[in-house]
DNA sequence: CGATCCGTTGAATTACGTCAATAGACGTGG
DNA sequence: CCACGTCTATTGACGTAATTCAACGGATCG
């Protein structure tokens, strides 16, 4: 759920230490203060289309959104993930590239976009911390082009439950294994990982007739051995992803 | 071919507009010459291996390079086609995420990497220059995952030519067409696109029977219409890939 | 209670992969 | 100069994983 309380002071934000404020100090933090906005939107909204203008760089603070791109046939595919702390728009481009929209109630902090260069510009700790966040975005989308590339419809749907786990500090080991809360539906996960709902569907069914996964509800996933899963995303351990 | 003649200063430099420090001044350039320092490898080199050090930050001058991940059991996925301008490695880590190969003679402008990190808090228009690039990249990186995760063999073949033809300068259009080297083997193509190598042959056949393409030999092709073949790969224009 | 949305399941189809043979390009050596 | 081996690309026959088409089931809501 989308914190409604709103937030008024850096201190208190849920993002404060792995957004692109992080490696700010107290001085910089109130520049970014003074300019600073939220706005929430509600699930299924749209945050940005390809091909319009995107006048804002925001920090997703609380929620879940995809950054995809629709073909003209109606193909879809899912190019990220965004989760709390992960940006969207960019400096120095006032067009989006991609399509994004909320999959649940979104919190956003954001910043007009010229505010957010000059910002850049004089803040150091900003761009560097902009710079290692986007270095890390770029490894994990090459990353991703591999289980896109080269793995079979089952690797595909562990792999993004792994990823799912690791990158969510909502996923809670417990006595009776990993639980799992899913933004998506089945077919916004078809979507990222390049299979139809069909498929994907199939490989869930597949996993939890194996034990590998139990099925809570259709949104709510429990994982019994996470190092199991791990092994069917073809992540045994060593020599796979660094992120 | 790679250049034999070696690159002393940074004004005679073929990626001087292009690479890390397309934006510095005079001054800025240099503190960078006097930190590089050059390499040349052959083909089939390797320039990194994922899991191991990596202890310099490289731009390619010349020649063409592939990242890519190989998995236990031998599948392997290239991530990202490198050519003059681009770089290798990242400050702030020390270990290498993917391998990196020489499809061609490559020559390298390098700095240690420590030296490098330094460099990026010192000189402004090197951190914002790199900013740019990874930008840049990740954008490039997402528009491929919509041609790994959503076309079929046909369009990734024609989406991987136009994209080539793109971003080499080489490619020149002439009465005949536009002329196109191609700087990768078969397999290197099929491992890029995600397909085998008998799929990528079959639809370069598929489409030199068509007169899209003509086999002027295995490594070079001729495109009498460009626009006809983007068409092909699912760009039509408008509404596909900004970079 | 029907309508709608979302997910699951089944059956038929197909695009791509696998296995295998062949052909061309290139280099080496007799 | 031709025989031979190697390497890369092409082509054919066949198998299969994933898609497509279609029906169905369980929620949720007016």
């Amino acid at each position: 759920m989308a914190k409604l309380t709103p937030i008024i002071a850096c201190s208190n934000c849920p993002i404060r230490h792995s957004a692109v404020c992080a490696e700010c100090d107290a001085e910089e933090l109130e520049k970014l203060a003074s300019i600073k906005t939220y706005k929430t939107v509600p699930a299924g909204a749209s945050l940005a289309e390809a091909g319009e203008r995107l006048d804002h760089f925001s920090s997703i603070v609380s929620g879940c959104a995809s950054m995809s791109r629709t073909l003209e046939d109606g193909r879809r595919q899912t190019v990220g993930l965004l989760l709390p702390s992960d940006y969207i728009g960019r400096p120095g481009r006032s067009v989006a590239a991609f399509d994004v929209e909320a999959l649940s109630d979104v919190t956003l902090c954001r910043f007009e976009r010229g505010a957010f260069e000059k910002l850049l510009r004089d803040t150091p700790h900003v761009a560097t911390r902009l710079l290692t966040m986007t270095l890390d975005e770029l490894d994990a989308a090459r990353d991703w082009a591999v289980v896109l590339g080269r793995m079979t419809a089952r690797e595909k749907v562990a792999a993004f439950l792994v990823s799912l786990v690791r990158r969510q500090a909502v996923a809670l080991p417990s006595a009776t294994g990993t639980d799992l809360h899913l933004p998506l539906s089945r077919e916004a996960i078809a979507d990222h990982l390049g299979l139809t709902i069909e498929t994907t569907s199939r490989q869930f069914t597949a996993l939890r007739k194996e034990g590998l996964i139990e099925l809570v509800s259709n949104r709510d996933i429990r994982i019994p051995d996470f190092d199991a899963l791990a092994i069917e995303a073809g992540d045994d351990g060593d020599g796979g992803p660094i992120v």
